[in-house]
RNA sequence: GGCUCGGUAGCUCAGCUGGUUAGAGCACGGGAUUCAUAACCCCGGGGUCGGGAGUUCAAGUCUCCCUCGAGCCA
């Protein structure tokens, strides 16, 4: 049983920029938990090539659009290198097999009649590459998101009938857990309930795309082409482009993962197309919220977007992930802010874990020359196993809500009240009498032992903090199935000296 | 214009089906300690829960109106 899990197929207009970024962290460390919860992940991620704004944006670069888009997909391959994404596929929608995948896809809703010719006429917003009903009244008409003038097309189109798929859908989002947040499932309600009309999935005079089979001159709208790749990129690397054999990859996807923007999109017209095609819809779609920057919006115009390359060589990937998956809410709205940034991931990573992984080996390491072995065990009704147990059972449901700041803080309690049963026991004291060394190897014992449990629960939001933490534990997997049991560290080892998880990190100049 | 979501300590937010003196983290102030990355631990100040009216023995929690913010649809 595979759970295909997915990050959007990112529009390669521009650079990646600070959302897309947030994005697919998000994945990645569900992605990571659940492969560490041992389940058969497919993780996709990639870019989606085609439309006229790219095709614009080539021409304004005077280079050929596939070159530009060759250009962009490779910043991104190369960012989530850099960020640590473990990404299982990465999909072009320029690939040639997606290309046989959509000519099959297309056929199967062809072939239920689900395909009309219709004429469409409107204002069109290249930028959102949608056309705009509102802006009929205007004789100026702008598109109200770009700020750019909307242009009249007149053309005849290829339509997908969604008007048929309009029960289907009713039934699809009022589903439980469908549509997550639950908050954001009453806007996609309102909009199918004022009825599905059917869209166009051709343009005509386009070249930048995928030619539609049958019908000289039409190419597939962006949308239509761009969602089939996340069945595309189900393919094996070495798969022939058959339909089936993707599907039986791992459709339908457990969750596609995307910013609320493009929610409609993905709870709406994607699973119609799937019901068309006989193709089971999605299992859940998850629209998270938009990131502002000290509590503006962020823009190429105003000046203020975040390079996520400066972010990486001011603060480190470890820093911006725990930041962003620990400070908001996955969902709603959040903001940036670079004080805070700073507070907690000094707070968090360095005072609370990494001082607390760094005492406890030297402690270790001073007075027992490595894992303590005391005379007996600390046992599983030990007061940190209990916590070890409690908190590790609780992140399961965090999980399973998409909750990671909750997630995050969980983890941070057990570093607290290890940190917490250091002062009571107070080793350094007791050690000075020798009747208590036994005492003190089993205390010590518990909190290098809840370190490892530290190391191993972190391990999907910060998977390169956690295995520097455990390497420095020697304990080096994080496998949640084999590793989540009390007194696994093994008494007596040896241990090196500590080096500290996270530099505190430094205000220096605004980013 | 219709609808959705939100407005709780300086900041980010918890507060389930209404019920003891409204909570957490960060920031701030004080104390204690020395194993450790001046870290950790303890204590404290600080909120008329956006405003108003109503229902109720009792409302941050329900109803209505207003206001501000984000968004969806026209």
């Amino acid at each position: 049983m595979t759970t295909t899990l997915t990050s959007p197929l990112y529009y390669v207009n521009d650079r990646p920029h600070i959302g897309s970024v947030y994005t697919t962290l998000a994945v990645d460390a569900l992605a990571r938990y659940r492969r560490q919860r041992g389940e058969q992940v497919v993780f996709v991620t990639g870019c989606d090539e085609h439309g006229q704004k790219i095709l614009r944006t080539a021409e304004q670069a005077a280079i050929p659009p596939q070159l530009h888009c060759d250009k962009i997909s490779a910043e991104y391959v190369q960012n989530w290198a850099e960020w640590g994404i473990s990404n299982d596929r990465f999909i072009r929608t320029s690939d040639p097999r997606h290309r046989l995948i959509v000519n099959q896809f297309f056929e199967r809703v062809q072939a239920n009649g689900d395909i009309i010719e219709g004429r469409q006429q409107g204002w069109y917003c290249v930028a959102c590459e949608e056309y705009k009903d509102d802006a009929f009244s205007s004789n100026n008409p702008t598109c109200s998101i770009h700020q750019k003038p909307l242009e009249w097309r007149d053309e005849s189109n290829l339509f997908f009938r969604l008007s048929r798929y309009q029960d289907q859908i009713n039934c699809l989002i009022s589903r439980d857990g469908f549509i997550r947040p639950s908050a954001r499932r009453r806007e996609v309600e309102n909009f199918a309930a004022a009825g599905l009309h059917d869209f166009s999935i051709s343009r005509v005079d386009l070249p930048w795309g995928i030619p539609v089979p049958g019908h000289n001159n039409h190419t597939f709208y962006v949308w239509f082409d761009a969602l089939l790749g996340y069945i595309t990129a189900l393919l094996e690397p070495n798969d022939p482009p058959d339909l089936d054999l993707a599907l039986s990859r791992g459709w339908p996807a457990s969750l596609h993962i995307i910013g609320k923007d493009i929610l409609r999109f993905h709870a709406i017209y994607w699973p119609a197309m799937c019901l068309s095609a006989g193709i089971e819809p999605p299992r859940a779609v998850f629209g998270h919220g938009f990131l502002t920057r000290e509590g503006q919006k962020m823009g190429k115009s105003l000046g203020n977007t975040l390079d996520p390359n400066a972010l990486i060589k001011s603060f480190g990937v470890d820093a911006v992930r725990w930041y962003l998956l620990r400070d908001i809410q996955f969902g709603d709205d959040g903001d940036i802010q670079q004080k805070r940034l700073l507070d907690l991931v000094n707070n968090d990573l360095a005072n609370t874990i990494g001082n607390l992984v760094n005492r406890s080996i030297a402690m270790a390491r001073k007075w027992f020359d490595g894992v303590p072995e005391p005379n007996i065990l600390p046992d599983k009704d030990h007061r940190l196993a209990i916590v070890c147990v409690q908190i590790s059972s609780q992140l399961d449901s965090r999980y399973l809500e998409l909750n990671f700041r909750s997630a995050a803080e969980d983890v941070l309690l057990l570093a607290a009240d290890a940190n917490g049963f250091l002062s009571e026991t107070a080793p350094w004291s007791a050690i000075k009498d020798p009747n208590n060394r036994d005492q003190v190897a089993s205390d010590l014992y518990a909190v290098l032992e809840s370190c490892r449990w530290l190391g191993v629960l972190l391990y999907p939001l910060l998977p390169a903090l956690s295995i520097r933490l455990l390497d420095q534990l020697a304990e080096p997997s994080p496998n949640w199935e084999t590793q989540l049991h009390w007194g696994l560290l093994t008494p007596g080892k040896k241990l090196a000296e500590p080096i500290p998880l996270m530099q505190r990190l430094e205000l220096e100049n605004e980013l």
